[in-house]
RNA sequence: GCGUCGGUGGUAGAGUGGUCAAUUACAACAGACUGUAAAUCUGUCGCCUUCGGGCUACGUAGGUUCGAAUCCUACCCGACGCA
């Protein structure tokens, strides 16, 4: 794995790189389409090639639990599996032990709305009685398997032993992904915890060949001297001066709180390695991680969205079960060069009276409609940033898109 | 024509004297979703409302009762059986 950076963005951490990986070269900044379970749900990969992903996240405890990952190194390799010829990441199972732990049974997710006031109570419930899947211990992290109630436990070892076994051509460390509920106290504990796990994970990619290909996760919650700690330290941990190869950047966020978090982060981590920010993927959001020098993102959004009924225009997202769409015979977007919006193989391409049409009744192809396009849509944002930025007119762009979209 | 059973909110279908504006499911309408426990979940779903409540409702019309979707009578409609 290598990364080269081409371009930056004038008074900002912003810039265009250029990963090469083993199976192929992603050009950053990029959108990394969710395949948690070694696919990208609803699509085949020849309809996530033609939305114009470049690279596809799958992930460890899914994974591990379901086929297993001695399957898919049998296999030849996530990639190999799930037929997508093109470059691979699977995140560590970091991300389970807050959707499965702290998050588990609870509306609660990694961006926390401001406006939860009750979220941001400065004291730490006590909760541990709460039913969860994934409970914290001294060096990993037992999870009960969502599938059939059996009990893993995950250190970081394991984690990189699984995805060594995977196979893809970017791994991550196993960290803890704190909940944005957490306080202070809570946060720099698990901030600690993450640091060792983070050290660990690296000897033992070392220990199993240590290819280029591992990222280390910065944690920190909301608070900037935390964020700004975890930075220094996973820049800097090393084992007999091998490296991190790259980074992510985990955990939970206010909205409102993103870009400081973001920047904080960036400012301090090396410059010639590539950021990852995991989990984040609004439109909104977007801009400003590239503006703060993130490189990579990945979300469910465009996926689960997609498959829920909701779409992306250009004037904000839309829900297709609206009544006003039933007759409404307009593609989703217009101008909209994906494979649901334009016209194809002699066809004119999908309206939005036929997607709602599915939808209401309640059709597979409606989801895998809403799917490409939405893939589609966020992939091609990323790549008009961009070449935005290519072109001295990131700024610009910005502001155009960002009028329509936010105010549509 | 006689007999039996049955007619409940958009639909199916509970309820068989008060706690029923009526369980539940579906449909409908609206919303949520940020490293996928998710093709999922939430809310509304007779009319009006100052959100306290008010009004009209369980085929139709009467009746019994303090009180009826629930009991009685007649009628209308449907299914089945016998003629």
């Amino acid at each position: 794995m290598q990364f080269k950076i081409e371009k930056k963005l004038k008074d900002s951490l912003g810039r265009v790189g250029v990963l090469e990986t083993p199976h192929g070269v992603i050009l950053t900044p990029a959108f990394v389409a969710v395949g948690t379970k070694a696919t990208v749900k609803s699509l085949n990969p020849d309809q996530v090639k033609e939305a114009g992903v470049q690279v596809v996240l799958g992930n460890t405890y899914h994974l591990y639990l379901q086929p297993g990952d001695e399957v898919v190194r049998d296999a030849g390799g996530i990639g190999r599996f799930m037929n997508w010829p093109g470059p691979t990441m699977t995140d560590s199972g970091g991300f389970q032990v807050f959707s499965l732990g702290a998050a588990y049974g609870k509306d609660m997710s990694k961006v926390l709305k401001i406006t939860d006031s009750s979220l941001l109570i400065p004291e730490r419930f006590d909760d541990s009685d709460a039913p969860r899947l994934a409970k914290i211990g001294a060096d990993g992290v037992s999870f009960k398997s969502h599938l059939d109630g059996s009990i893993h436990y995950i250190t970081p070892e394991k984690s990189i032993e699984i995805q060594h076994n995977l196979g893809a051509d970017i791994i991550f460390a196993f960290d803890e992904c704190t909940s944005p509920a957490e306080d202070l106290k809570y946060q720099t504990e698990a901030l600690e915890r993450t640091h060792r796990w983070a050290e660990r994970s690296l000897i033992e990619h070392l220990k199993l060949g240590g290819e280029q290909k591992l990222f280390g996760i910065v944690q920190g919650g909301r608070e900037e001297s935390l964020r700004k700690q975890s930075a220094k330290i996973i820049a800097e941990t090393n084992v007999n001066g091998k490296y991190f190869d790259g980074f992510g950047i985990g955990g939970s966020f206010a909205k409102e709180d993103m870009s400081t978090a973001v920047k904080w982060v960036n400012e301090i981590l090396p410059e010639g390695k590539p950021r990852h920010l995991l989990g984040i993927g609004e439109p909104e959001d977007l801009f400003m991680g590239i503006e703060n020098g993130v490189d990579l993102f990945d979300c469910v959004l465009p996926t689960r969205l997609g498959r829920n009924g909701t779409v992306y225009t250009k004037n904000g997202k839309i829900i297709m079960t609206n009544k006003k769409f039933r007759d409404d015979f307009t593609p989703i977007e217009s101008g909209c060069d994906c494979s649901t919006c334009s016209p194809r193989h002699g066809g004119a391409g999908y309206s939005r009276a036929y997607v709602a049409h599915l939808f209401h009744g309640k059709e597979m192809l409606a989801g895998t409609l809403a799917s490409v396009h939405n893939l589609h849509f966020i992939v091609n944002l990323v790549k008009q940033i961009r070449q935005s930025i290519l072109e001295d007119r990131f700024f610009e762009f910005k502001k155009e898109f960002l009028d329509g979209y936010l105010k549509g």
